[in-house]
DNA sequence: AGTTGATGTTACCAAGCGGTAACCTTAACG
DNA sequence: CGTTAAGGTTACCGCTTGGTAACATCAACT
């Protein structure tokens, strides 16, 4: 049996981390602070100076360890098949879009990780942060890439924008002129909005592949 | 002639709000407090108090002069005739996105009120903000609704939701992916897509219709 | 001229923040 | 057992914040 000890850094690390977390999800970015997070934990927080170096370093283990949105890309790159069917992968877009949406929504943590993100801009470590995401977003839009025409990296990354700031706001408002955020109703017509985007976009594209044909 | 009295609260409550606007477009939402706002106008502080009511009220009249969404809307909608033909539709949506991009880019103090919004959402004060704008918003979509069929409102509050995130995160990044934000034809390259989406949707709507009278 | 009320200033407060020095306390080791 | 170093605690610091009371000054009007 195991015995929980009293004095144990890999526990007292761990209770901070989710504190963290608690922290970010409950009281909002503004609210977040070294005090609170070791409040939270019931830690003393010189703990948090000595093991993760102050705030900066308190949220780059906390982000490392777990910052959904690399690990969630990688893990979606994986279940797409090698050799997609042109005709699917506007289908395939989607279904990337609609599935960031659902995870986003679901982590409270990550939100406000987003939102600490947007207002903390000016310092290093929020670049870093916004670096390491797009690194593994764009890994995702070399190998997926499929209207060539129609700049596929411009589009998405309207699109995952588009999600990103609704999901933010969806925390802090009931809804968006009628549509109502906080029923899966609500949610469910922006998904549907996002999936007739992609197929239009993929209808358009055929029409004029189609004309390009023609002449030829 | 006109002599400059020391003395003028007119004046003086002009110099705050304009400070109140400098400081948040310069230093952004964190650093911006009463006291920052104070000593930019070379004000005293005891002022802002007596005039505004302190800060929720300094930034609810901050907005009412000059809060620029709701101006733009209907300005916008003054400019739409009356009897639009269908097929002109997706191309005033464009351009109703693409315009707002523009003036909103412009505006760095507007920037900064959403950005400060979207990190005080729990009060009363970015509530009511954000429904003013909301219902302003609602105008122009009742007005111009065009795919009926396609929700166009779930469609453009996505659009306008990517819009406002893009602008946001671009006074923080150089880029999103190999979108360089820094330059005019990183944002063209988002303004195309903006049409493309707009367009497609039109020629989407389009063959469904042309289906739809087949089948008739 | 003198009262009065608006305008502007000084000085202060409590609370919260990030951060640190110095101190106990325990576990593990020879 | 006793030393040692890591784990954990106490108490403090300086700084900034929002907010207020009390005082000084000027302009206008009877």
């Amino acid at each position: 049996m195991k015995v929980v000890k009293r004095r144990n850094r890999q526990m007292t690390m761990e209770r901070i981390l989710r504190a963290m977390g608690d922290v970010m999800a409950e009281r909002g970015t503004e609210k977040a602070g070294i005090n609170a997070v070791a409040e939270r934990a019931g830690v003393n927080k010189v703990l948090i100076y000595r093991y993760f170096g102050g705030w900066n370093g308190l949220l780059e283990a906390y982000v490392q360890r777990g910052f959904f949105l690399s690990m969630f890309n990688d893990k979606f790159l994986e279940s797409v098949p090698d050799n997609l069917p042109a005709e699917n992968r506007s289908k395939v877009w989607s279904e990337y879009t609609i599935q960031f949406l659902r995870e986003f929504r679901a982590r409270k943590p990550s939100q406000e990780l987003i939102r600490w993100e947007m207002t903390h801009g000016e310092t290093e470590l929020a670049r870093r942060l916004a670096e390491y995401r797009d690194r593994s977003y764009k890994n995702l839009v070399d190998k997926l890439a499929p209207y060539t025409d129609f700049d596929p990296i411009a589009i998405t990354s309207l699109m995952v924008s588009a999600v990103t700031y609704m999901v933010l706001t969806s925390a802090q408002r009931d809804h968006i002129v009628d549509i109502d955020l906080r029923t899966e109703a609500g949610w469910e017509r922006i998904e549907t909005a996002i999936r007739r985007i992609y197929s239009s976009l993929n209808i358009a594209l055929d029409r004029e592949n189609a004309k390009k044909a023609e002449v030829k």
